[in-house]
DNA sequence: CAAAGATGTCTATGTCGATAGACAACTCGC
DNA sequence: GCGAGTTGTCTATCGACATAGACATCTTTG
Protein backbone atom coordinates (compact mmCIF):
# COMPACT_ATOMS: atom_id res chain seq x y z
CA UNK A 1 0.00 0.00 0.00
CA UNK A 2 1.18 3.45 -0.64
CA UNK A 3 -1.44 6.21 0.28
CA UNK A 4 -4.66 5.29 1.58
CA UNK A 5 -6.87 8.34 3.65
CA UNK A 6 -10.07 6.61 2.88
CA UNK A 7 -12.35 9.21 2.76
CA UNK A 8 -11.93 10.51 5.78
CA UNK A 9 -10.04 13.52 5.36
CA UNK A 10 -7.68 12.30 8.22
CA UNK A 11 -3.80 11.50 7.59
CA UNK A 12 -2.85 8.09 8.40
CA UNK A 13 -0.17 8.94 11.35
CA UNK A 14 -2.94 11.71 12.77
CA UNK A 15 -5.86 8.26 12.87
CA UNK A 16 -3.05 6.20 14.50
CA UNK A 17 -2.19 9.39 16.41
CA UNK A 18 -6.03 9.28 17.87
CA UNK A 19 -6.28 5.75 18.05
CA UNK A 20 -3.27 5.92 21.17
CA UNK A 21 -4.61 8.96 22.53
CA UNK A 22 -8.15 7.28 22.66
CA UNK A 23 -6.39 4.24 24.12
CA UNK A 24 -4.62 6.55 26.99
CA UNK A 25 -7.74 8.31 27.49
CA UNK A 26 -10.11 5.01 27.48
CA UNK A 27 -7.39 3.49 30.31
CA UNK A 28 -5.79 1.05 28.08
CA UNK A 29 -2.43 2.91 28.27
CA UNK A 30 -2.11 3.59 31.79
CA UNK A 31 0.18 6.25 32.84
CA UNK A 32 3.41 5.88 33.46
CA UNK A 33 3.34 2.74 31.31
CA UNK A 34 5.37 1.70 28.32
CA UNK A 35 3.82 1.62 25.38
CA UNK A 36 4.58 -1.12 22.64
CA UNK A 37 7.63 -0.84 20.39
CA UNK A 38 7.21 0.91 17.57
CA UNK A 39 7.32 -1.81 15.27
CA UNK A 40 4.73 -3.65 17.07
CA UNK A 41 2.48 -0.47 16.94
CA UNK A 42 2.84 -0.49 13.08
CA UNK A 43 2.06 -4.40 12.32
CA UNK A 44 -0.96 -3.19 14.39
CA UNK A 45 -1.93 -0.93 12.45
CA UNK A 46 -0.73 -2.13 9.38
CA UNK A 47 1.24 0.61 8.53
CA UNK A 48 5.09 1.55 8.33
CA UNK A 49 7.07 2.48 11.19
CA UNK A 50 7.93 6.44 10.05
CA UNK A 51 3.67 6.74 10.16
CA UNK A 52 3.58 5.60 13.78
CA UNK A 53 7.14 7.87 14.60
CA UNK A 54 4.98 10.54 13.33
CA UNK A 55 2.37 9.97 15.39
CA UNK A 56 4.37 9.45 18.48
CA UNK A 57 5.91 12.76 17.76
CA UNK A 58 2.77 14.95 17.81
CA UNK A 59 1.45 12.65 20.92
CA UNK A 60 5.34 13.85 22.81
CA UNK A 61 5.59 17.18 21.64
CA UNK A 62 1.47 18.05 23.29
CA UNK A 63 2.80 16.58 26.47
CA UNK A 64 0.90 12.86 26.84
CA UNK A 65 3.79 10.50 26.15
CA UNK A 66 7.72 10.56 26.37
CA UNK A 67 10.35 8.98 24.50
CA UNK A 68 13.06 7.46 25.78
CA UNK A 69 15.88 6.42 23.05
CA UNK A 70 16.93 3.24 23.29
CA UNK A 71 13.82 1.86 25.98
CA UNK A 72 10.36 2.85 24.87
CA UNK A 73 7.87 5.37 24.83
CA UNK A 74 5.74 6.02 27.92
CA UNK A 75 2.31 7.78 28.95
CA UNK A 76 2.37 10.84 30.93
CA UNK A 77 -1.36 12.00 31.34
CA UNK A 78 -3.85 12.51 33.22
CA UNK A 79 -7.08 14.53 33.03
CA UNK A 80 -8.87 16.85 35.99
CA UNK A 81 -11.91 15.50 37.09
CA UNK A 82 -14.39 18.78 36.73
CA UNK A 83 -17.86 17.91 38.83
CA UNK A 84 -20.81 18.70 37.55
CA UNK A 85 -23.72 18.97 39.99
CA UNK A 86 -26.02 21.77 42.07
CA UNK A 87 -23.06 23.82 43.03
CA UNK A 88 -20.25 23.96 40.35
CA UNK A 89 -17.86 27.14 40.42
CA UNK A 90 -14.91 26.46 37.72
CA UNK A 91 -12.30 28.44 40.39
CA UNK A 92 -13.48 26.36 42.87
CA UNK A 93 -13.02 23.05 41.25
CA UNK A 94 -9.75 24.15 39.56
CA UNK A 95 -8.48 24.92 43.29
CA UNK A 96 -9.78 22.07 44.98
CA UNK A 97 -7.31 19.69 42.72
CA UNK A 98 -4.38 21.62 43.72
CA UNK A 99 -4.32 24.18 40.64
CA UNK A 100 -4.50 27.96 40.17
CA UNK A 101 -7.83 29.06 38.50
CA UNK A 102 -7.56 32.01 36.33
CA UNK A 103 -10.49 33.93 34.34
CA UNK A 104 -9.71 36.10 31.50
CA UNK A 105 -12.10 38.60 29.77
CA UNK A 106 -11.58 38.38 26.12
CA UNK A 107 -14.36 40.59 25.12
CA UNK A 108 -17.89 42.12 26.43
CA UNK A 109 -20.74 43.96 25.47
CA UNK A 110 -24.47 44.80 26.16
CA UNK A 111 -26.79 43.47 23.88
CA UNK A 112 -30.49 42.89 23.01
CA UNK A 113 -31.45 39.04 24.26
CA UNK A 114 -32.39 36.99 21.31
CA UNK A 115 -35.33 34.53 21.14
CA UNK A 116 -33.08 31.98 22.99
CA UNK A 117 -31.79 33.63 25.16
CA UNK A 118 -34.53 35.50 26.79
CA UNK A 119 -36.31 32.45 27.09
CA UNK A 120 -33.52 30.90 29.09
CA UNK A 121 -33.24 33.85 31.46
CA UNK A 122 -36.82 34.31 32.39
CA UNK A 123 -36.73 38.01 30.20
CA UNK A 124 -38.90 39.53 27.46
CA UNK A 125 -37.42 39.16 23.82
CA UNK A 126 -34.86 41.59 23.26
CA UNK A 127 -34.56 42.86 26.77
CA UNK A 128 -30.45 44.17 27.35
CA UNK A 129 -27.97 41.32 28.53
CA UNK A 130 -24.18 41.77 29.68
CA UNK A 131 -22.22 38.81 27.37
CA UNK A 132 -18.77 38.28 28.65
CA UNK A 133 -16.29 35.95 26.24
CA UNK A 134 -13.89 34.54 28.46
CA UNK A 135 -11.06 32.10 28.52
CA UNK A 136 -10.81 29.79 31.71
CA UNK A 137 -6.75 28.69 32.61
CA UNK A 138 -5.14 25.78 35.01
CA UNK A 139 -2.24 26.31 35.80
CA UNK A 140 -1.84 28.82 33.53
CA UNK A 141 -3.10 25.98 30.73
CA UNK A 142 -6.23 27.29 28.94
CA UNK A 143 -9.30 25.00 30.05
CA UNK A 144 -12.58 26.66 28.37
CA UNK A 145 -13.32 29.43 26.32
CA UNK A 146 -17.06 30.40 26.68
CA UNK A 147 -19.67 33.21 27.03
CA UNK A 148 -21.61 34.31 29.86
CA UNK A 149 -24.59 36.09 29.82
CA UNK A 150 -26.74 37.91 32.60
CA UNK A 151 -29.63 39.94 32.45
CA UNK A 152 -27.89 43.85 32.15
CA UNK A 153 -30.96 45.16 34.42
CA UNK A 154 -29.75 43.56 37.57
CA UNK A 155 -26.44 43.26 36.69
CA UNK A 156 -24.97 46.61 35.30
CA UNK A 157 -21.63 46.54 33.82
CA UNK A 158 -21.26 43.17 35.47
CA UNK A 159 -18.30 42.37 32.56
CA UNK A 160 -16.10 44.95 34.26
CA UNK A 161 -16.35 43.47 37.54
CA UNK A 162 -15.41 40.51 35.96
CA UNK A 163 -12.14 42.09 34.45
CA UNK A 164 -10.73 42.84 37.90
CA UNK A 165 -12.12 39.71 39.87
CA UNK A 166 -11.20 36.71 37.05
CA UNK A 167 -14.06 35.19 38.60
CA UNK A 168 -17.88 34.52 37.78
CA UNK A 169 -18.88 34.00 41.39
CA UNK A 170 -17.06 37.37 42.57
CA UNK A 171 -18.75 39.00 40.15
CA UNK A 172 -21.98 37.97 41.22
CA UNK A 173 -21.45 38.96 44.63
CA UNK A 174 -20.62 42.28 43.50
CA UNK A 175 -24.37 41.84 43.04
CA UNK A 176 -24.77 40.51 46.75
CA UNK A 177 -25.45 37.37 45.20
CA UNK A 178 -24.11 35.28 47.82
CA UNK A 179 -24.74 32.01 46.49
CA UNK A 180 -26.58 30.37 43.16
CA UNK A 181 -27.52 26.75 41.80
CA UNK A 182 -26.85 25.44 38.91
CA UNK A 183 -30.15 24.57 37.07
CA UNK A 184 -29.16 22.29 33.98
CA UNK A 185 -26.54 21.36 31.72
CA UNK A 186 -25.91 20.47 28.49
CA UNK A 187 -23.39 18.35 27.22
CA UNK A 188 -22.21 17.41 23.70
CA UNK A 189 -19.15 16.64 22.31
CA UNK A 190 -17.70 18.43 18.61
CA UNK A 191 -14.70 19.07 16.86
CA UNK A 192 -12.82 22.14 17.63
CA UNK A 193 -13.31 25.28 15.03
CA UNK A 194 -10.26 27.22 14.24
CA UNK A 195 -10.58 30.27 16.56
CA UNK A 196 -10.80 27.74 19.86
CA UNK A 197 -8.42 26.01 18.01
CA UNK A 198 -6.04 29.18 19.13
CA UNK A 199 -7.86 30.04 22.24
CA UNK A 200 -6.89 26.62 24.01
CA UNK A 201 -3.83 25.85 22.17
CA UNK A 202 -5.25 22.74 20.55
CA UNK A 203 -4.71 21.30 17.67
CA UNK A 204 -6.95 21.21 14.42
CA UNK A 205 -9.53 18.33 14.77
CA UNK A 206 -8.97 17.67 18.57
CA UNK A 207 -12.35 16.89 20.19
CA UNK A 208 -14.10 19.68 22.55
CA UNK A 209 -16.57 19.27 24.84
CA UNK A 210 -20.36 21.65 24.48
CA UNK A 211 -21.41 22.92 27.80
CA UNK A 212 -24.50 25.19 27.78
CA UNK A 213 -25.75 25.60 31.52
CA UNK A 214 -28.08 27.86 33.16
CA UNK A 215 -27.71 29.06 36.72
CA UNK A 216 -30.25 30.20 39.07
CA UNK A 217 -30.37 32.42 42.17
CA UNK A 218 -31.65 30.62 45.64
CA UNK A 219 -35.27 32.10 44.95
CA UNK A 220 -34.85 30.06 41.45
CA UNK A 221 -34.98 32.88 38.89
CA UNK A 222 -32.20 32.82 36.13
CA UNK A 223 -29.03 34.93 36.83
CA UNK A 224 -26.36 33.52 34.35
CA UNK A 225 -26.09 31.28 31.11
CA UNK A 226 -23.34 30.08 29.76
CA UNK A 227 -21.95 28.50 26.38
CA UNK A 228 -18.67 26.87 26.64
CA UNK A 229 -16.19 24.87 24.97
CA UNK A 230 -13.21 22.70 26.97
CA UNK A 231 -10.27 21.02 25.80
CA UNK A 232 -11.20 17.07 26.29
CA UNK A 233 -7.66 16.13 26.85
CA UNK A 234 -7.75 18.02 29.93
CA UNK A 235 -10.82 17.47 31.34
CA UNK A 236 -13.33 14.82 32.04
CA UNK A 237 -17.06 15.82 33.68
CA UNK A 238 -18.27 13.88 36.75
CA UNK A 239 -21.86 13.91 37.66
CA UNK A 240 -23.35 12.50 41.11
CA UNK A 241 -27.32 11.83 41.56
CA UNK B 1 -1.46 28.78 -1.54
CA UNK B 2 -0.97 24.76 -2.62
CA UNK B 3 -0.98 22.28 0.08
CA UNK B 4 -0.70 23.31 3.73
CA UNK B 5 -2.05 21.15 6.19
CA UNK B 6 -0.23 22.88 8.95
CA UNK B 7 0.79 20.18 10.89
CA UNK B 8 -2.71 18.93 11.90
CA UNK B 9 -2.71 15.94 9.74
CA UNK B 10 -6.25 16.96 8.74
CA UNK B 11 -7.04 17.77 5.42
CA UNK B 12 -8.02 21.31 4.72
CA UNK B 13 -11.70 20.09 3.11
CA UNK B 14 -12.08 17.74 6.69
CA UNK B 15 -11.05 20.80 9.06
CA UNK B 16 -13.90 22.92 6.87
CA UNK B 17 -16.21 20.66 7.29
CA UNK B 18 -15.30 20.03 11.03
CA UNK B 19 -15.91 23.90 11.37
CA UNK B 20 -19.81 23.85 9.50
CA UNK B 21 -20.90 21.00 11.76
CA UNK B 22 -19.33 22.89 14.81
CA UNK B 23 -21.18 25.70 13.42
CA UNK B 24 -24.92 23.26 13.59
CA UNK B 25 -23.90 22.27 16.48
CA UNK B 26 -23.04 25.50 18.05
CA UNK B 27 -26.45 27.25 17.06
CA UNK B 28 -24.03 29.47 14.53
CA UNK B 29 -26.59 27.76 11.77
CA UNK B 30 -30.21 26.49 12.43
CA UNK B 31 -32.20 23.30 11.37
CA UNK B 32 -33.52 24.63 8.27
CA UNK B 33 -31.77 27.46 7.46
CA UNK B 34 -29.38 28.50 4.26
CA UNK B 35 -25.34 28.31 4.59
CA UNK B 36 -23.92 30.63 3.33
CA UNK B 37 -23.05 29.98 -0.33
CA UNK B 38 -19.57 28.29 -1.48
CA UNK B 39 -17.71 31.24 -2.57
CA UNK B 40 -18.58 33.17 0.23
CA UNK B 41 -17.48 29.76 2.93
CA UNK B 42 -13.96 29.64 0.29
CA UNK B 43 -13.18 33.00 0.84
CA UNK B 44 -13.89 33.02 4.74
CA UNK B 45 -11.97 30.14 5.33
CA UNK B 46 -9.30 31.33 3.01
CA UNK B 47 -9.46 28.30 0.16
CA UNK B 48 -10.21 27.49 -2.82
CA UNK B 49 -14.33 26.50 -3.54
CA UNK B 50 -13.74 23.06 -4.42
CA UNK B 51 -12.20 22.77 -1.25
CA UNK B 52 -15.29 23.85 0.48
CA UNK B 53 -17.52 21.57 -2.03
CA UNK B 54 -15.98 18.66 -0.33
CA UNK B 55 -16.41 19.44 2.93
CA UNK B 56 -20.24 20.11 1.59
CA UNK B 57 -20.23 17.19 0.29
CA UNK B 58 -19.33 14.74 2.90
CA UNK B 59 -21.46 16.56 5.19
CA UNK B 60 -24.75 16.23 3.10
CA UNK B 61 -23.75 12.33 2.69
CA UNK B 62 -24.24 12.25 6.45
CA UNK B 63 -27.82 13.81 6.14
CA UNK B 64 -26.24 16.97 7.96
CA UNK B 65 -27.06 19.77 4.82
CA UNK B 66 -28.70 19.15 2.04
CA UNK B 67 -27.38 20.67 -1.32
CA UNK B 68 -30.00 22.22 -3.84
CA UNK B 69 -28.41 23.31 -7.16
CA UNK B 70 -28.99 26.97 -8.28
CA UNK B 71 -29.94 27.76 -4.89
CA UNK B 72 -28.11 26.52 -1.88
CA UNK B 73 -26.97 24.06 0.94
CA UNK B 74 -29.52 23.76 4.06
CA UNK B 75 -28.96 23.01 7.42
CA UNK B 76 -31.13 19.13 8.27
CA UNK B 77 -30.04 17.53 11.61
CA UNK B 78 -30.66 17.70 15.22
CA UNK B 79 -29.38 16.05 18.30
CA UNK B 80 -31.19 14.21 20.51
CA UNK B 81 -31.49 14.90 23.54
CA UNK B 82 -30.00 12.26 26.48
CA UNK B 83 -31.01 13.25 30.37
CA UNK B 84 -28.85 12.08 33.18
CA UNK B 85 -30.21 11.82 36.24
CA UNK B 86 -30.91 9.76 39.12
CA UNK B 87 -33.42 7.54 36.80
CA UNK B 88 -31.75 7.18 33.45
CA UNK B 89 -32.73 4.45 30.94
CA UNK B 90 -31.92 3.95 27.78
CA UNK B 91 -34.74 2.75 26.19
CA UNK B 92 -37.40 5.04 27.88
CA UNK B 93 -35.20 8.13 27.15
CA UNK B 94 -35.08 6.61 22.98
CA UNK B 95 -38.83 6.27 23.64
CA UNK B 96 -40.08 9.29 24.96
CA UNK B 97 -38.41 10.96 21.95
CA UNK B 98 -40.45 9.26 19.99
CA UNK B 99 -37.79 6.78 18.39
CA UNK B 100 -37.90 2.97 18.63
CA UNK B 101 -34.88 1.86 21.04
CA UNK B 102 -33.01 -1.31 20.12
CA UNK B 103 -29.93 -3.28 22.04
CA UNK B 104 -27.66 -5.88 20.20
CA UNK B 105 -26.02 -8.02 22.48
CA UNK B 106 -22.40 -7.91 21.01
CA UNK B 107 -20.19 -10.44 23.23
CA UNK B 108 -20.81 -11.70 26.69
CA UNK B 109 -18.66 -13.39 29.36
CA UNK B 110 -17.85 -14.08 33.40
CA UNK B 111 -14.72 -12.66 34.16
CA UNK B 112 -12.62 -11.90 37.62
CA UNK B 113 -13.04 -8.13 38.38
CA UNK B 114 -9.96 -6.05 38.14
CA UNK B 115 -9.22 -3.92 41.15
CA UNK B 116 -11.26 -0.84 39.53
CA UNK B 117 -14.27 -3.09 38.71
CA UNK B 118 -14.41 -4.49 41.99
CA UNK B 119 -14.06 -1.25 43.64
CA UNK B 120 -16.79 0.68 41.71
CA UNK B 121 -19.10 -2.36 42.17
CA UNK B 122 -18.28 -3.05 46.14
CA UNK B 123 -17.06 -6.78 45.37
CA UNK B 124 -13.77 -8.55 46.71
CA UNK B 125 -10.54 -8.47 43.81
CA UNK B 126 -11.20 -11.42 41.67
CA UNK B 127 -14.46 -11.85 42.36
CA UNK B 128 -16.86 -13.34 39.20
CA UNK B 129 -18.26 -10.31 36.90
CA UNK B 130 -20.37 -10.72 33.96
CA UNK B 131 -19.41 -8.87 31.10
CA UNK B 132 -22.09 -7.61 28.09
CA UNK B 133 -20.77 -5.78 25.12
CA UNK B 134 -23.80 -4.26 23.71
CA UNK B 135 -24.55 -2.29 20.78
CA UNK B 136 -27.49 0.64 21.12
CA UNK B 137 -29.63 2.06 18.60
CA UNK B 138 -32.41 4.43 17.96
CA UNK B 139 -34.47 3.77 14.47
CA UNK B 140 -31.89 1.34 13.34
CA UNK B 141 -29.57 3.74 13.74
CA UNK B 142 -26.04 3.43 16.29
CA UNK B 143 -26.19 5.52 19.13
CA UNK B 144 -23.57 4.17 21.17
CA UNK B 145 -21.16 0.68 22.03
CA UNK B 146 -20.36 -0.12 25.30
CA UNK B 147 -19.43 -2.33 28.03
CA UNK B 148 -21.73 -3.24 31.48
CA UNK B 149 -20.38 -5.77 34.27
CA UNK B 150 -22.89 -6.85 36.83
CA UNK B 151 -21.80 -8.77 39.96
CA UNK B 152 -21.79 -12.60 38.41
CA UNK B 153 -23.01 -14.19 41.80
CA UNK B 154 -26.48 -11.83 41.72
CA UNK B 155 -26.83 -11.99 38.42
CA UNK B 156 -26.17 -15.67 37.33
CA UNK B 157 -26.52 -15.61 33.12
CA UNK B 158 -27.46 -12.01 32.92
CA UNK B 159 -26.16 -11.83 29.72
CA UNK B 160 -28.23 -14.30 28.47
CA UNK B 161 -31.26 -12.77 29.73
CA UNK B 162 -30.04 -9.22 28.19
CA UNK B 163 -29.69 -11.23 24.53
CA UNK B 164 -32.92 -11.72 24.84
CA UNK B 165 -34.54 -8.71 26.47
CA UNK B 166 -32.44 -6.87 24.89
CA UNK B 167 -33.07 -3.80 27.28
CA UNK B 168 -30.85 -3.78 30.94
CA UNK B 169 -34.24 -2.85 32.61
CA UNK B 170 -36.09 -5.73 31.86
CA UNK B 171 -32.86 -8.30 32.29
CA UNK B 172 -32.74 -6.58 35.93
CA UNK B 173 -36.13 -6.84 36.74
CA UNK B 174 -35.61 -11.05 35.93
CA UNK B 175 -33.92 -10.61 38.95
CA UNK B 176 -36.48 -8.95 41.09
CA UNK B 177 -34.54 -5.27 40.61
CA UNK B 178 -37.64 -3.42 39.81
CA UNK B 179 -35.57 -0.41 40.66
CA UNK B 180 -32.42 1.32 40.37
CA UNK B 181 -30.65 4.34 40.43
CA UNK B 182 -27.82 6.23 38.66
CA UNK B 183 -25.22 7.18 41.32
CA UNK B 184 -22.60 7.95 39.42
CA UNK B 185 -21.51 9.59 35.40
CA UNK B 186 -18.47 10.66 34.04
CA UNK B 187 -18.23 12.13 31.09
CA UNK B 188 -15.67 12.82 28.45
CA UNK B 189 -15.14 13.36 24.59
CA UNK B 190 -12.28 11.55 22.71
CA UNK B 191 -11.84 10.39 18.57
CA UNK B 192 -13.12 7.80 17.56
CA UNK B 193 -11.40 4.15 17.10
CA UNK B 194 -11.07 1.91 13.97
CA UNK B 195 -13.37 -0.37 15.88
CA UNK B 196 -16.21 1.64 17.36
CA UNK B 197 -15.76 3.60 14.03
CA UNK B 198 -16.85 0.27 12.06
CA UNK B 199 -19.73 -0.10 14.76
CA UNK B 200 -21.18 3.27 15.28
CA UNK B 201 -21.03 4.15 11.55
CA UNK B 202 -19.02 7.07 11.81
CA UNK B 203 -15.92 8.50 9.78
CA UNK B 204 -12.19 8.67 11.27
CA UNK B 205 -11.71 11.34 13.49
CA UNK B 206 -15.38 11.95 14.83
CA UNK B 207 -15.69 13.17 18.20
CA UNK B 208 -17.53 10.76 20.98
CA UNK B 209 -18.72 10.88 24.13
CA UNK B 210 -16.80 8.63 26.82
CA UNK B 211 -19.10 7.97 29.49
CA UNK B 212 -18.95 5.90 32.60
CA UNK B 213 -21.49 5.02 35.22
CA UNK B 214 -22.30 3.35 38.28
CA UNK B 215 -26.25 1.97 39.01
CA UNK B 216 -27.55 1.58 42.65
CA UNK B 217 -30.59 -0.27 43.59
CA UNK B 218 -32.30 1.05 46.17
CA UNK B 219 -30.52 -0.30 48.87
CA UNK B 220 -27.27 1.72 47.66
CA UNK B 221 -25.59 -1.29 46.61
CA UNK B 222 -24.07 -0.77 43.10
CA UNK B 223 -25.08 -3.45 40.90
CA UNK B 224 -24.13 -2.56 37.55
CA UNK B 225 -21.04 -0.10 35.96
CA UNK B 226 -20.90 0.47 32.16
CA UNK B 227 -18.27 2.00 30.11
CA UNK B 228 -20.40 3.43 26.66
CA UNK B 229 -18.98 5.71 23.70
CA UNK B 230 -21.95 7.15 21.87
CA UNK B 231 -21.62 8.97 18.76
CA UNK B 232 -21.28 12.63 19.88
CA UNK B 233 -22.87 13.91 16.30
CA UNK B 234 -26.59 12.44 17.25
CA UNK B 235 -26.78 13.00 21.50
CA UNK B 236 -26.90 15.79 23.81
CA UNK B 237 -26.39 15.36 27.28
CA UNK B 238 -28.86 16.92 29.77
CA UNK B 239 -27.83 17.26 33.40
CA UNK B 240 -30.83 18.81 35.80
CA UNK B 241 -29.66 19.97 39.06
C1' DC C 1 31.72 -6.49 27.03
C1' DA C 2 28.62 -8.10 23.55
C1' DA C 3 24.11 -8.85 21.57
C1' DA C 4 19.37 -7.77 21.22
C1' DG C 5 16.13 -4.35 20.94
C1' DA C 6 14.73 0.18 21.19
C1' DT C 7 14.50 5.17 19.21
C1' DG C 8 16.69 8.69 15.84
C1' DT C 9 17.83 10.16 10.99
C1' DC C 10 18.54 9.93 6.11
C1' DT C 11 17.31 9.17 0.88
C1' DA C 12 14.15 7.84 -2.65
C1' DT C 13 9.51 6.97 -4.99
C1' DG C 14 4.43 6.80 -6.15
C1' DT C 15 -0.25 8.55 -4.92
C1' DC C 16 -3.47 11.86 -3.17
C1' DG C 17 -4.72 16.73 -1.58
C1' DA C 18 -5.43 21.49 -2.85
C1' DT C 19 -5.25 24.98 -6.12
C1' DA C 20 -6.37 27.23 -10.56
C1' DG C 21 -9.48 28.29 -14.25
C1' DA C 22 -13.31 27.45 -17.27
C1' DC C 23 -17.86 26.19 -18.33
C1' DA C 24 -22.52 23.81 -17.79
C1' DA C 25 -27.00 23.66 -15.52
C1' DC C 26 -30.23 25.33 -12.50
C1' DT C 27 -33.04 28.91 -9.31
C1' DC C 28 -34.74 33.24 -8.19
C1' DG C 29 -36.00 38.13 -8.55
C1' DC C 30 -36.94 41.89 -11.54
C1' DG D 1 -37.56 36.32 -20.39
C1' DC D 2 -33.23 37.83 -18.86
C1' DG D 3 -29.38 38.24 -15.80
C1' DA D 4 -27.27 37.57 -11.43
C1' DG D 5 -26.11 34.15 -8.37
C1' DT D 6 -25.94 29.46 -7.20
C1' DT D 7 -24.48 24.39 -7.46
C1' DG D 8 -22.34 20.68 -10.62
C1' DT D 9 -18.35 18.87 -13.49
C1' DC D 10 -14.08 18.83 -16.00
C1' DT D 11 -8.73 19.25 -16.82
C1' DA D 12 -4.16 20.37 -15.22
C1' DT D 13 -0.29 21.32 -11.90
C1' DC D 14 2.60 21.01 -7.57
C1' DG D 15 3.60 19.73 -2.86
C1' DA D 16 2.61 16.70 1.14
C1' DC D 17 1.67 11.89 2.73
C1' DA D 18 2.99 7.15 3.12
C1' DT D 19 5.98 3.62 1.85
C1' DA D 20 10.54 1.28 1.40
C1' DG D 21 15.15 0.29 2.98
C1' DA D 22 19.44 1.30 5.31
C1' DC D 23 22.09 2.72 9.10
C1' DA D 24 23.36 5.36 13.45
C1' DT D 25 22.92 5.71 18.37
C1' DC D 26 21.45 4.57 22.73
C1' DT D 27 19.52 1.24 26.64
C1' DT D 28 18.96 -3.01 28.70
C1' DT D 29 20.09 -7.69 29.63
C1' DG D 30 22.97 -11.49 30.19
Amino acid sequence: MTYQPAESGLALWRRVADAIESGIAGGKYQAGTRLPGELEIAEQFGVHRHTVRRALATLAERGLVRAERGSGTYVEAQRIAYPIRSRTRFSEIIGTSGREADGRLIDSSVEPAGADLAKKLGLKANAPVVRIDMLRQANRVPICVGTSWLPAERFPAADRIYKTTRSMTKTLAHFEVTDYRRAVTRVGAALVDAADCAALDLRPGSPILLVESVDHDLNGDPILTTRARFAAERIEFVIES
